[in-house]
DNA sequence: ACTATGTCCTGCGAGC
DNA sequence: TGCTCGCAGGACATAG
């Protein structure tokens, strides 16, 4: 489940990997679901670019392209990946076998392919040629304080709900706002609006907090996360509720409890959580 | 303008 | 053992 540490973590790897590489070919499943852009746009758009960079934008991974034109200038645009659910983008030899629910490959100048996997393709792959993706919302790792408070001012939809909302916060999802909420000692359930200006000025400490942490260990392995290399993250031995349903709390020992909200599994301290 | 709900998709585990 | 069934979840469309 690639929320943005463990999207960090990946689009990291993936940049000290291929950067300054040059993609000759690419290929395309029959899938349709994988291709925001369509496929004929994104087969167009890629062959011949070099890799000038690979970053991380909200739950987004960009890869910042350039093309050199005949005239000695350059053409820049951007394919920009999101992982859904179950996305993987590996680099690997083209000896190695194509693993069942490969969508797109990418022939590099080097030899070596980068591979976009995802079983449940909730991933989606796009070309954009105007610059400067920058995603749907505000990045948790740089908004401050005041600007953190303002996004939930009077929304009555929950702090959970609110903080699961790509349109404000782009990176948090499910893992992490469970886990902040838990470091700033909020229930999930409370109106976002109503939260008081302490409150929020704790949760936004905790989620960079978490955010940060989490990025170190090189994010959490929970379903089958893996980063560029195919290793697992640590930050899952971290988690102190998500998916710790009836375990003792890790600071008053209180059975951790679980509620769905918005159609997701949320997990809560009673006792630590008001 | 917000908010809530249904939909997409496969793999996995529970239950018989 | 082997089958069916329900569920998980991010983003987006649609309805209220």
């Amino acid at each position: 489940m690639p929320e943005l540490p463990e999207v960090e973590t990946i689009a990291r790897g993936l940049d000290k990997r291929v950067r300054g590489d040059v993609i000759d070919s690419v290929w395309l499943g029959k899938h349709r679901e994988p291709f925001k852009s369509s496929p004929r746009e994104i087969a167009a758009a890629l062959p011949g670019t070099r890799i000038a960079e690979i970053r991380r934008v909200g739950k987004h991974i960009v890869f910042d392209l350039v093309r050199k034109t005949s005239r000695n200038g350059k053409v820049s645009m951007q394919w920009i990946l999101h992982l859904g659910m179950t996305g993987r983008m590996l680099v690997c030899s083209p000896e190695e076998e194509i693993p069942k629910h490969t969508h797109a490959i990418a022939t590099l100048s080097s030899g070596r392919e980068l591979r976009f996997v995802d079983p449940r393709r909730f991933g989606r792959l796009s070309v954009a040629t105007e610059q400067g993706f920058s995603g749907p919302g505000t990045e948790p790792l740089t908004v401050t304080a005041e600007e953190f408070a303002k996004l939930f001012h009077r929304r009555k939809t929950p702090i959970k709900a609110a903080l699961l909302n790509q349109k404000l916060l782009h990176g948090v999802g499910n893992i992490y706002a469970d886990e902040s909420l838990f470091r700033a000692g909020i229930r999930p359930r409370r109106q976002a609006g109503r939260l008081t200006r302490a409150e929020l000025d704790r949760l936004h400490g905790a989620l960079k907090e978490v955010l940060r942490e989490a990025i170190k260990l090189g994010g959490s392995s929970v379903s089958d996360y893996v980063d560029a290399e195919g290793r697992e993250g640590f930050f899952q031995l971290q988690h102190r509720v998500y998916l710790r349903t009836g375990k003792p709390c890790l600071a008053c020992k209180t059975p951790i409890k679980r509620l769905v909200l918005g159609g997701r599994g949320t997990h809560y301290c009673p006792k630590c959580q008001r």
